[in-house]
RNA sequence: GCGCCUGUAGCUCAGCUGGAUAGAGUACCUGGCUUCGAACCAGGUGGUCGGGGGUUCGAAUCCCUCCGGGCGCGCCA
């Protein structure tokens, strides 16, 4: 319709111009908008005020001029010229059945189209690190991601969903070495643990095992073990070195395949852990791709030799560095350290190597605010190999503050202090937080109030949207057949103009899934939702359903089914369920 | 200091490429269940859109500047 009546404009002046009233057509283009207020018609134009200038023409006055051809038109039952210019359009004959035949004939399709051609998306999301369990600050990244690619795939794409598991680094000596300590203690034997290891109670759970598994064949003296320390952990900042020395020691102690049984052991259990949480949490992948691989593969020194030989690296301090600040980064940044280990920026420009030499229209990584700084070396560095960059799209997640009442709790997986995603889940359930967290746009930071959604959880928005849909299904089992209202013909019965209304929102569905997806806003789902789930409770309230006219009752049914349909396919999109009683 | 995000009702947030009287939820007040599910509805109170300039027919939205909050600026990952 709004291109109808762009069209319609445009052909109007085209006559203007032909009698010399106006110079051209208008240098924007001609925006044509849904009104909010009927007494403002059903669609609205602003082009007069936009075109006024070029025309030379005051705005209302050249409004007035269109405006009498327009009302030629038999489209429209009028047009008319309001406040400092707007064209206001009455549509002479809504068509209202056609969204009634078009959701009848696509059902759970309906909303879906093929605007993006089947192109394959690459998306990748949470990739938390494999060292404890994903806490709630993970959930937000993991609702978006995975809502986004439903998102994708109801807009015709295909969809690649992969975590990037970071099984490489200290961080996972770190880990192996926490649960050995543990593991140690488990078998009666006293060892400092280090402050920075990883102290969550989930590594006991591990050391427990390794304990069943292994018995006491890892255990070693504990006074050896001092003797091989520098000194005791120091206060200041040199615990780094502390940890590293005690990484060491393990290393040592335990023959290499000792440590890798540990080491493996570890990650096992808690990569494991987070398949399982986030499975539970509807989210789901086509790949896990380990970081180890890629050094197992010689990923990492293929790349930065081909980066060696474009000339973008260079040696210094006994390091080598990628000259990234020539490619709009800030400062060079190194790639393989003075003892040569590369740096995790290496096999991450491997990994970002490998998902574009395959052929992905489109290349999405979600990624924590905090990690904004990364974005320019990351271009840098894919550029330098040839790629075109533009196919990159890093979409930042805020943190997600998480509050009990009034008190903001603080997470640190190295610390152990964190609240899960799992007690996330079983608190307030699957549906309210995958809801809750993608409510807001992406870009806000989001307060997540425990105590308000746990104690309050019935007046979480989820359940105003899901009750709607379940009353609805309720209605339907009220009457014998169900089945029968579904005929196209019974709309034209639907005349009030709450039903109306409700046809047009409904009407509006395949709008809101080409917008929520472009702008990679599934909030703008959710608002509509909500809207949606309002006008039905309303008309709900104020109109009768089961009348007695075999008819109009009927074309009721039929409304609010096609409403229920509407449902359901969009909290499909949001991973939420739609239930028929609750 | 530099860079990114952010500041809208008491609180939590929407506000589409600039559009008509700035919207929801929550809280507070008043009404509505012998009728299809009251986890609902109808109505009311509540705002100098952080401050100040500018651009224009028109600014919460764009530009400049100042103030306040978050995050990042490692041979960590």
């Amino acid at each position: 319709m709004k291109e109808q009546i762009a069209q319609a404009i445009t052909e109007v002046i085209d006559t203007l111009i032909a009698d010399g009233t106006v110079p051209t057509q208008p240098s924007a283009a001609v925006q044509v908008t849904r009104t909010k207020d009927a007494n403002h018609g059903d669609y609205s134009s602003n082009i007069a005020m936009v075109f006024a200038k070029q025309a030379q023409q005051p705005p209302r006055e050249l409004a007035q001029t269109l405006c009498n051809l327009l009302n030629d038109n038999a489209a429209f039952e009028k047009v008319e010229v309001a406040g400092p210019g707007f064209l206001n359009f009455f549509i002479a004959q809504k068509n209202q059945t056609g969204v009634v035949e078009k959701i009848l004939s696509e059902g759970a399709c309906y909303g879906n189209n093929t605007n993006g051609k089947n192109d394959p998306i690459h998306i990748e999301y949470v990739s938390a690190n494999p060292t404890g369990p994903l806490h709630v600050g993970h959930g937000r990244g993991a609702a978006y991601g995975a809502t986004l690619a439903n998102l994708y795939l109801a807009n015709g794409h295909s969809v690649h969903r992969e975590y990037y598991v970071n099984d490489a680094g200290r961080q996972m000596d770190i880990l192996a070495t926490s649960v050995w300590l543990r593991y140690q203690e488990l078998c009666g034997a006293d060892f400092p643990f280090p402050s920075n290891g990883y102290q969550g109670d989930y590594i006991w759970d591990i050391a427990a095992s390794a304990q069943r598994n292994f018995d006491k064949k890892y255990l070693i003296d504990p006074n050896s073990f001092r003797a091989n320390l520098p000194a005791d952990e120091p206060e200041g900042g040199d615990k780094e070195l502390y940890i590293d020395a005690v990484i060491k020691i393990a290393k040592q102690s335990l023959s290499s395949s000792g440590y890798e049984l540990f080491f493996n052991l570890a990650i096992d259990t808690i990569l494991n852990d987070i398949k399982d949480d986030l499975h539970r949490f509807g989210v789901d992948y086509e790949q896990w791709y380990s970081e180890r691989s890629l050094y197992e593969k010689k990923k990492t020194d293929t790349v930065i030799d081909q980066l060696k030989s474009s000339g973008h690296i260079y040696e210094k301090n006994g390091a080598l560095w990628f000259a990234s600040s020539k490619l709009g980064d800030e400062k060079d940044r190194v790639v393989v350290r003075e003892n040569g280990q590369p740096t995790y920026f290496a096999s991450d420009i491997a990994y970002h190597a490998d998902k574009f030499s395959q052929s992905y229209s489109k290349i999405v990584n979600i990624w924590g605010a905090d990690h904004h700084g990364y974005i320019a070396r990351v271009r840098a560095a894919l550029s330098a190999l040839g790629y075109d960059t533009d196919r990159l799209n890093i979409l930042l997640v805020q943190f997600a503050n998480l509050f009990r009442g009034k008190q903001k709790l603080q997470m640190s997986t190295r610390s152990g202090e964190f609240v899960t995603l799992r007690a996330l889940r079983k608190e307030v359930g699957t549906d309210a937080a995958r809801f809750f967290y993608v409510m807001r746009k992406s870009e806000q930071h989001l307060d997540f109030d425990l105590e308000l959604a746990t104690s309050t959880s019935n007046e979480n928005p989820v359940y105003y949207v899901q009750y709607a849909h379940a009353r609805i299904c309720s209605v339907l089992r009220q009457v014998e057949d169900p089945e029968q209202c579904k005929q196209v013909r019974y709309a034209e019965q639907l005349t009030q103009e709450s039903e109306d209304s409700l046809l047009q929102k409904i009407g509006d569905y395949p709008e809101i899934i080409i917008n929520a997806c472009n702008k990679q806003s599934p909030h703008l789902l959710v608002q509509y939702l909500r809207e949606l789930a309002q006008k039905f409770h309303a008309y709900y309230n104020a109109t009768q359903i089961l009348v007695e006219s075999t008819e109009l009752r009927n074309a009721r049914l039929l409304l609010i089914s096609c409403i229920r349909q509407v449902f359901a396919n969009g909290l499909a999109i949001l991973g939420v369920t739609a239930p028929e009683k609750m």
